[in-house]
DNA sequence: GCGTAATCTAATCAACT
DNA sequence: AGTTGATTAGCCCATTACGC
DNA sequence: GCGTAATCTAATCAACA
DNA sequence: TGTTGATTAGCCCATTACGC
């Protein structure tokens, strides 16, 4: 993938967190509760990571990673737990009504303020940018990162894709490409409107 | 006059502009000059509004008037200025090459700003709302209104439509009213974003 | 070149006769 | 009710043409 | 109810063994 | 090179659900 040849480069900072490295023990308790439940609620990984020594969100991507890679091999046991199951299995009545989930955040006026300002300058900050950013309004990292993904996605900014010389298959699809494009124009007269909004 | 000495409405305001009334004199000069060219440039303009003592966009706005209803009879004489040799009208008549038009206005970020939240309060801002904005930021009155005009049509935004219960015209253009939908939805969605920033 | 002010048409509104 | 100045939209977002 | 934080999946990237 | 943590998009814009 082609990192952006953006000409200064000067203050990304593009790096990504430190890949966390999990001992055995802790592997050995992330795995019995996964297997007790592969859709813990907060508290449950809240709990694991003050059992473990880590921080909830890297527990949040382990149990990611870990369903989307060993969801073939469950039903090792059906446990006890019998009907505790609730992934979006086959059955549709099964509805999720997972364990409790984090407590909204809410953000301030003067947070989103700072929030918004790195965003414009940079949609992809790296671990340090939000590290940075997390301690000056006082959130969690974790927070910071959620907000930025889902903003990413509010507003379709996305990394700039390629030339993609390849344009065999680029032949379907005419009439979404062009919405894309619309979409995109639609975008940069947002952006251009915040800046001249800010400058003001 | 045009000038209103009008009674204070307050804060209402979303009233028009009053109706300007013209001489038989003012006529005579306007209909003269219409026939050499339905066309004037903003000299010309300026000139016939100082001629008549009134608002160059008073005399704006006869001339589209004008044009609109009396381009029946037109072409009453080529006019001496044969030096309309600019050819670009290759097929049709003398539609281009117009006479030069007003200087571009540049409005300052604080200007703007005003501007944005005048907007933002209201889209349709009334004539005494909009001599106090032009006198506020120092602009003519006439700019402020074609400042809305254009920030209207820019952002799509417009006035409540009634319920219109008719629905009988409703089935056609359905994919242009779902493209409408999306739009609005953004408008709504950048609407929030701005109140969010300024609030900030 | 792009952003956007200026300009235009067709239609409608509304004040005045 | 007709006339005419004022206002508005402009339907994958009116068109044109300048200033920066 | 709406706005939007939280959550999820599938895919990909990338560090480390 | 495989394993696995980290990151990302989410294609008429992922889904869910909770706070205000």
């Amino acid at each position: 993938m082609a990192q952006d040849n953006s000409p200064n480069k000067t203050i990304t900072m593009n790096q990504r967190r430190s890949r966390t490295k999990f001992t055995e023990d802790q592997l050995k308790i992330l795995i019995k509760a996964f297997d007790q439940n592969p859709y813990p609620g907060y508290a449950t990984k809240q709990r694991l990571a003050l059992e473990i020594n880590t921080d909830e969100s890297r527990i949040q991507i382990w149990f990611q990673n870990r369903r989307a890679r060993h969801q073939c091999q469950k039903k090792s046991e059906p446990d006890e737990d019998l009907e505790s199951s609730q992934d979006q299995d086959h059955s549709e009545e099964e509805i999720q009504s997972r364990e409790e989930r984090r407590c909204r955040t809410s953000y301030t006026s003067s947070q989103l303020h700072t929030l918004i300002g790195a965003f414009m300058n940079n949609p992809y900050p790296g671990i340090d940018t939000r590290e940075q950013l997390a301690k000056e309004i006082g959130i969690p990292e974790s927070r910071v990162q959620i907000w930025f993904q889902n903003w990413r996605s509010r507003f379709h900014v996305q990394r700039k894709r390629e030339p993609d010389d390849q344009d065999s298959e680029q032949r379907q699809d005419q009439e979404q490409d062009l919405w894309d494009e619309r979409v995109q124009e639609r975008e940069r007269e947002m952006f251009t409107f915040f800046a001249k909004l800010i400058g003001a």
